[in-house]
RNA sequence: GCGCGGUUAGCUCAGUGGUAGAGCGCUUGCUUCACACGCAAGAAGUCGCAGGUUCGAACCCUGCACCGCGCACCA
């Protein structure tokens, strides 16, 4: 048996003096290595790499206090664990973020003043100075990630994995570029892919315009449209062919009003796509600027006129009148000119603008509007469909919570072709080469604005090209490179390999590389494989021990805002590049909120800092706080008394570890059966059930369910009633017993403490070693660290004999707890303070033992309990009937003998339509005939139970006149 | 428009067929020798609405309302 603890626990607990050490010892020590050689089996969770600019938020505090739970817990269940920490490059972020430092310090007006080498190199520097805080910030908050695995997705080895599997697609026919309809977001001036795009319901004008009919001069058609700024890139005009009104008009032409200077003749079309209802039946085709248009046009011939600068100000071919504007300012400007515009008749060209309500894209990044426009750019058909798809749908993959999977399946029944190149700086360069010359020419299309036939471009939509249809069977496994080739894909697009390579190196002196780097996604897609080690060749990747050990990785935790940007993602190129899926299960937390409701945003300001909070009540006190309000599925609102509530809830571990050391004696001395109180072996009931609960809701990630079963088993059942109940023997004159009730005492706490590990990982350490659990253990389970502590086990059928614990200990103990409330209820009625010591009558319904009486007594903070079985009351008495016997307060002249009347009456009157509603269901014939035996017995017991009550209730009446 | 969540005490949420629960907040009494970040007692809910199934519904079914989210969108 180990030494008393020599260090004395001060009063109370500063969480600031404890966290820090303890986590500098653990990574001092390895204890967050992972040892791929380890004979143990694994666990390993890959961590959702923050923005290496990020900074801590709380949602990372819940996304990360999540990962760390299960991650500790597998260590404690004999896992080897590998949690692999990193960051992403995250590509317009970063590079936003730096390149606005650098406006701020006067260092550069815009990224041309620096060139492209100096502001990636600018970039780098930062990255090096500030990037990564986030990972210190991880340490503060406790996470037990493998700091020697750090990854980092623009790592030499990384880049090389990304540039490899780009190639690898491409060769195997699935890259393709390609001159389409791209989400452009005019703020960051890049593409973006369709996730990135938010809809936001807009409050706009409908303007309602005329055009004149180019054969019948004097007959107009009136065109409903939100985007008047754009007419001068209209090149057609459609109605539907079914549509009466205008049948007699198809073929003919209508006068374009604007640019002024330049009012072409559109070809008046027929078109399916056009609603008959929607507003006047008639749509202004502009294929530049919007994707149905634009899919219109292609079907009727009609040319695509780009009205836009990449930066959303209208270019030259927007007419003198709009040239140079913004788009907004450029809508006010073209609805004026149409106002002003008259025709021969004599009327204006816009016959009225009305508030309209409508959906609008926004970037995501950039929150402007996305200009919908036709460019040049990369796009990936995702390879491992249907293998992606079924891996969930089929359950080898679980999701939690499940309904996720629903919105995987349904976005991997939907998949659109990922358009993955990005006009930025930062980030993997797009590995093609372009024999120099052919790349300047190609470009200077691009950014000339100007027109495109229309026959010649791509469809929209990123379907994909024809030669790689969408039907038939999707290309599970890697297609042969002869499948499709480049020749095949972009019409557009010289592809000659005399001119264009893909490949990871530059093939020399007269090669220059696309100028685009890939979408973030396009390299976080690898993270499970590419953190560990991966090469792509399967040779070098066979004899790689981490792979092998910790691929597939076992969870995933993430939020459900990035299931298409990253877990399907992930999901493609882990069956792709290794033949598996990447994890085994997927948890999706919720989102935090604030207690209003609202995201948490900086604008708002409602967005508390996580190490403020950990600095104020202890990075335990937040775990457990957040944890505690998180449930499976549902957003959380956060409030920091969540925090407070996690703080107080330390303090009372803390204390109640201080009241054990207070008790001096031999920790963890071996408990006596023999000896055991009704109390001692409720407890260790009641831990059994805390083990098994809090076990089973880990197993079943229901992580708030877990911490809220903690909760009440230390603060309720331990604190309240055990340990107040324990006083008896330890204040008591017997040794024996009481070093018992001081061994039940350690082995609770020993194994609470061990429950309580993954939540509150630095108090139970301080607490493990303060109270001498790590003496006696070997020093790799737990004689080092509570962290290789095993994890409590329910008790077996051999241990349930040996310390004789069985269903009716708990039964008693609980039908003691209402003697004690039933007494404290007297003392409410009666009006008694508190603190004042009083004298209790107990009259037993069956003989009991003294320590049982001891603990009584304790319990209802009374002077005395005296034992009386033929007490009988009298006037100025206070009664209480309870399950174990009649309590009696004898209150002399302290007690009205009319209220306590009426009191006993009002109990009365309780039990009488408790039993009335009891007999209403027997008397029911169908109830007795239908309703399941145990709960027909449970009627009964009602009505007998209640009647012996009304009985014993009524004696105590009359006694009192 | 389609789909998914939600609607239970003032607030945040548990509760999947048999007399409504927790934490916070509130009220009252207590500096009771671990803890006032505490102890004890208490008040407080026609379980969103309307039907249905059932002996019996917060719970199962149908419809509706409202809140939130996702997807797709009509210019």
């Amino acid at each position: 048996m180990s030494t008393p603890a020599s260090n004395e626990l001060s009063k109370t607990y500063d969480p600031t003096a404890v966290e820090p050490s303890w986590y500098a010892r653990w990574d001092e020590k390895g204890f967050f290595t992972a040892d791929p050689a380890s004979p143990k089996p694994a666990f390993s969770i890959v961590i959702p790499p923050p923005n290496v600019t990020g900074v801590l938020t709380l949602g990372h505090v819940l996304n990360n206090t999540i990962q760390d739970i299960l991650a500790r817990r597998a260590r404690m269940t004999g896992h080897e664990v590998l949690w692999l920490p990193g960051t992403d490059h995250a590509g317009i972020a970063t590079q936003s973020v730096v390149e606005k430092t650098l406006r701020k310090d006067g260092l550069m007006k815009h990224r041309d003043d620096l060139g492209r080498e100096a502001l990636v190199a600018k970039i780098w520097e930062w990255r090096e100075k500030y990037g990564g805080i986030i990972l210190q910030q991880l340490r503060a908050l406790g996470a037990s990630c493998d700091w020697t695995r750090t990854r980092f997705t623009m790592d030499e080895a990384y880049s090389r994995c990304v540039s490899l599997v780009f190639v690898d697609l491409y060769k195997k026919g699935l890259i393709y570029r390609g001159k389409r309809m791209v989400n452009w977001c005019p703020a960051s001036q890049t593409a973006v892919s369709d996730e990135e795009v938010d809809m936001r319901v807009q409050n706009g004008l409908m303007y309602h315009f005329r055009v004149e009919i180019v054969e019948e001069p004097g007959r107009f058609l009136t065109i409903a449209s939100t985007r008047p700024e754009t007419i001068p890139g209209d090149t057609g005009i459609a109605v539907n062919p079914k549509d009466p009104r205008y049948s007699g008009l198809i073929g003919k032409h209508a006068r374009r009003p604007l640019p002024l200077e330049n009012q072409a003749h559109l070809p008046i079309v027929a078109d399916e796509a056009i609603d008959i209802a929607f507003g006047t039946g008639v749509l202004k085709v502009t294929p530049a600027h919007d994707k149905v248009d634009y899919e219109i046009g292609q079907r009727h011939g009609l040319p695509a006129v780009d009205v836009l600068h990449p930066n959303g100000k209208m270019n030259a071919l927007a007419g003198r009148d709009l040239d140079g504007l913004d788009r907004f300012e450029a809508r006010k400007v073209a609805a004026g000119l149409l106002e002003s515009l008259l025709y021969s008749d004599g009327a204006p060209a816009l016959v009225k603008s009305e508030p309209y309500q409508n959906n609008v894209g926004y970037s995501e990044r950039g929150g402007v509007p996305i200009e919908p426009r036709l460019s040049e750019q990369w796009f990936l058909k995702y390879p491992s469909q249907a293998q992606s798809r079924d891996v969930v749908a089929d359950s080898r993959m679980r999701f939690y919570p499940e309904r996720w999977a629903k919105v995987y399946d349904h976005w991997m029944g939907n998949l659109q072709d990922w358009c993955i190149s990005r006009q930025l700086w930062w980030g993997h360069r797009i590995p093609v080469w372009y024999s120099r010359g052919l790349r300047e020419q190609d470009r200077e299309v691009d950014q000339s604005a100007g027109i495109v036939a229309g026959k010649k471009a791509e469809l929209g939509g990123h379907k994909s090209p024809a030669g790689h249809s969408d039907k038939g069977s999707l290309p599970t496994q890697p297609a042969p490179s002869s499948d499709v080739t480049r020749g095949q894909l972009g019409a557009d697009v010289n592809t000659s390999a005399d001119f264009v390579r893909c490949q990871i190196e530059s093939p020399g002196e007269n090669w220059t590389q696309d100028p685009d780097v890939l979408d973030t996604w396009f390299s976080s897609w690898l993270w499970p494989f590419a953190t560990m080690g991966w090469t792509g060749d399967k040779e070098i990747d066979a004899q790689n021990p981490t792979l092998a050990k910790f691929y597939p990785t076992t969870d995933l935790v993430t939020g459900p805002d990035i299931i298409f940007f990253w877990v399907a993602r992930m999901i493609m190129a882990g069956f792709e590049y290794k033949g598996e899926q990447p994890f085994r299960n997927v948890y999706f937390t919720g989102i935090i909120r604030d207690k209003q409701g609202r995201k948490m945003s900086k604008s708002l300001g409602n967005s508390p800092d996580p190490l403020d909070l950990i600095g104020k009540f202890g990075a335990d006190a937040l775990r457990f706080g957040v944890m505690r309000s998180a449930p499976l599925g549902q957003d959380i609102l956060f409030d920091d008394k969540n925090v407070e509530l996690g703080r107080n809830f330390c303090t009372k571990l803390w204390n109640a570890a201080r009241f054990r050391q207070m008790q001096g004696g031999e920790t963890e001395a071996e408990i006596q059966p023999t000896l055991l109180t009704s109390d001692d072996k409720w407890i260790l009931l009641r831990l059994d059930r805390a083990v098994r609960d809090v076990t089973i809701a880990l197993e079943e990630y229901r992580f708030s369910d877990a911490a809220q079963a903690l909760y009440r088993f230390f603060w309720t059942e331990y604190c309240d009633w055990y340990l107040e109940s324990s006083k008896a023997a330890l204040n008591g004159p017997d040794a024996e017993r009481k070093k018992n009730a001081l061994a039940v005492m350690d082995y609770v706490l020993g194994q609470a403490l061990r429950l309580f590990h993954p939540f509150l990982p630095f108090i139970t350490e301080e607490l493990w070693h303060a109270l001498g659990f790590a003496t006696d253990m070997p020093p790799k389970q737990g004689g080092e660290t509570i962290m290789f502590a095993p994890w409590p086990k329910i008790f077996n059928e051999d241990e349930l004999g040996y310390f004789g614990l069985e269903a009716s200990d708990e039964t008693f103990v609980s039908a003691k707890h209402d003697v004690v409330l039933a007494g404290r209820a007297l003392r409410r009625d009666f009006n008694l303070a508190s603190n004042l010591r009083v004298k209790f009558v107990f009259k037993p319904a069956s003989a009991m033992a003294d320590a049982d009486l001891e603990s009584l007594r304790l319990l209802l903070n009374a002077e005395s309990l005296a034992l009386d079985p033929a007490f009988k009351a009298g006037r100025g008495v206070a009664s209480a009937l309870t399950p174990l016997g009649e309590l009696y307060l004898p209150l002399e002249g302290l007690l009205d003998p009319a209220a306590e009347k009426a009191r006993l009456e009002k109990e009365i009157a309780k039990s009488t339509s408790d039993i009335a509603a009891a007999e209403v269901k027997l008397s029911n014939p169908s109830i007795v005939a239908n309703a399941p035996a145990n709960v027909v017995e449970e009627f009964r017991r009602r009505v007998s139970e209640g009647g012996a009550r009304l009985v014993k209730l009524r004696a105590m009446l009359e006694a009192l006149d």
